[in-house]
RNA sequence: GGCGACAUAGCCAAGUGGUAAGGCAGAGGUCUGCAAAACCUUUAUUCCCCGGUUCAAAUCCGGGUGUCGCCUCCA
């Protein structure tokens, strides 16, 4: 497989440091709300990722924090009247709720940073001790000076990041591209720990260096993230991650693309701000994720209702293809399959090489999709008529295959279980088609439709699909 | 000011040297009691513009134009 790495800005080759582990941290949410459509896109992507390297063969650990001290769940609890604890427990549990929506499957690990105190607390005492680190006021900073490599991920000069920094009036910092490993606490109210420096917590940067050391090792093969964390938080996550243990961080840097709303970036001053949990009343999680991976990871994407609708209709053909098959695997022709229908299983394998061509090729979930399409074409083509159960059973495990790696076509209930009322129902209006009583028959199908029963009259029988 | 991304049909989108995938929407048809689904046909002589390289360019090079992002919390 080949991926992207934007510390060299190239495609390059996939090749775990460790044969047997692929090691992946992902950066993960501030727990102070519910999660936007935005935060979605690296937890799908990723998400996506880590599902076709394990299907792949691979042994993947992979953690994505949560980030559970920070200013905004500070605000967030003095507004609830709340603690501060209790918002980011809060949000976290509604992060599995909607994280499981869009079936992303939980992380290997999903350390808190309020549960790696004295991990960071010895991570920056190794750079304070090793000189790259200052104490000013209780207040810990880096030195971004130090770190002679300092801008390789975001290819930024540091002279011309110092040109363009703010210099804020009645900074301590010796320098100002320096950052906060340790803040000291400002307020009574706030939420501190003790250390060497006094009471206070930690920077925002410095979390993802010490929890990917704790549960990864000193050097990890992937990490990845939104652009936008490209410069500053991966640059500084870098520069004290090598300070400190001496080794690369990273092989190789994964960031996708923003999501804009009419072409705009998101953002909560401009009121256009989505979060998944409001997205989820008028499209299933599914379709989100089936909309987050039709286009490439690294290029913007435009989240609008035309668009979704368009996502929700391109994924039903898909959902059509297996319910049509599921259908056919108990309602199906007896006996072999037929000359035809072996040819086109030939062809269906042709459209996996493909499709694990394009996921090999940076995770190209376009083109994936497309093979799937394709697949598709060829078993609607084949069960026009109707098929053999034994094609229809070969069939739905090539195409289930495929969509199980992109986490699409999960959350359907098996429509096997059919209660005896809905039973009856069916055979009543089975009845009153052969008499022509069609009004009656057609009543039916609206009684059941309202219970989210939909009735499909095929050449084989009636297609009882649960939505 | 520094760094970077993008521009392909009505819409979305892949394609980085060999003659424009796929999806949605639209039109016509087949099947059907009607639906639904599906199938068939149809929708870009052309890839923002201008030059150049080449037998050959959406793809490479030069120059424009436009849109967006990062440099400040942010996926």
């Amino acid at each position: 497989m080949k991926v992207y790495n934007t510390l060299t800005r190239k495609k390059e080759e996939f090749v775990p440091i460790d044969k047997n582990e692929v090691k992946i941290y992902v950066c993960g949410p501030t727990v102070y709300n519910f999660f936007h459509i935005g935060n979605a896109r690296p937890f799908v992507v990723f998400d996506t990722l880590r599902r076709y390297l394990e299907y792949r063969g691979y042994n993947v650990k992979f953690v994505q924090n949560f980030t559970d001290v920070d200013d905004k769940i500070i605000n967030r609890a003095k507004e609830e009247g709340i603690t501060a604890p209790e918002v980011s427990e809060k949000y976290i549990k509604e992060y599995f709720k909607d994280a499981a929506a869009l079936n992303v499957k939980p992380a290997t690990v999903h350390p808190r940073v309020s549960e790696h105190i004295p991990e960071i607390i010895d991570f920056v005492k190794t750079l304070v001790d090793k000189g790259f680190a200052y104490e000013v006021n209780g207040d810990v900073y880096f030195s971004t000076r130090k770190f002679p490599e300092y801008g390789k991920l975001s290819k930024q000069n540091i002279d011309d990041l110092e040109a363009g920094a703010r210099i804020e009036v009645g900074d301590i910092k010796e320098d100002p591209l320096d950052f906060a490993l340790w803040k000291a606490r400002k307020t009574e109210d706030e939420i501190a720990w003790q250390s060497p420096w006094g009471t206070g917590r930690p920077g925002w940067h410095i979390e993802c260096s010490a929890m990917s050391k704790k549960h990864l090792g000193d050097t990890i093969d992937i990490h990845a993230g939104g652009q936008d964390l490209q410069f500053p938080h991966h640059e500084n996550e870098i520069a004290q991650s090598e300070c400190c243990n001496g080794v690369p961080f990273a092989k190789y840097w994964m960031h996708n693309g923003y999501i804009t709303i009419d072409n705009e970036k998101m953002s909560k001053s401009k009121g256009n701000f989505f979060t998944v949990r409001d997205i989820l009343k008028d499209y299933s999680g599914e379709v989100m994720r089936f909309f987050l991976l039709s286009g490439h990871y690294r290029n913007p994407i435009n989240f609008s209702d035309a668009l979704m609708e368009q996502a929700k209709n391109g994924l039903a053909r898909m959902q059509n293809a297996k319910d049509n098959l599921e259908y056919l695997k108990t309602a199906g022709a007896l006996g072999d399959m037929t000359a035809s229908e072996i040819e086109t299983l030939e062809k269906l394998g042709e459209y996996k090489a493909e499709y694990i061509e394009k996921m090999d090729d940076d995770l190209n979930t376009a083109d994936a999709i497309t093979a799937i399409f394709e697949m598709i074409s060829a078993i609607n083509t084949e069960t026009r008529g109707g098929a053999t159960r034994s094609f229809a059973a070969e069939a739905l495990t090539a195409l289930t295959e495929l969509t199980d790696v992109l986490g699409l076509l999960q959350s359907k209930e098996e429509t096997d279980a059919i209660s005896d009322e809905v039973r009856a129902l069916v055979d009543e209006r089975q009845k009153a088609r052969a008499e022509k009583n069609f009004a009656r028959a057609d009543e039916i199908r609206d009684i059941l439709k309202e219970k989210g029963i939909i009735l499909k009259d095929t050449p084989q029988g009636v297609q009882i699909i649960k939505e």
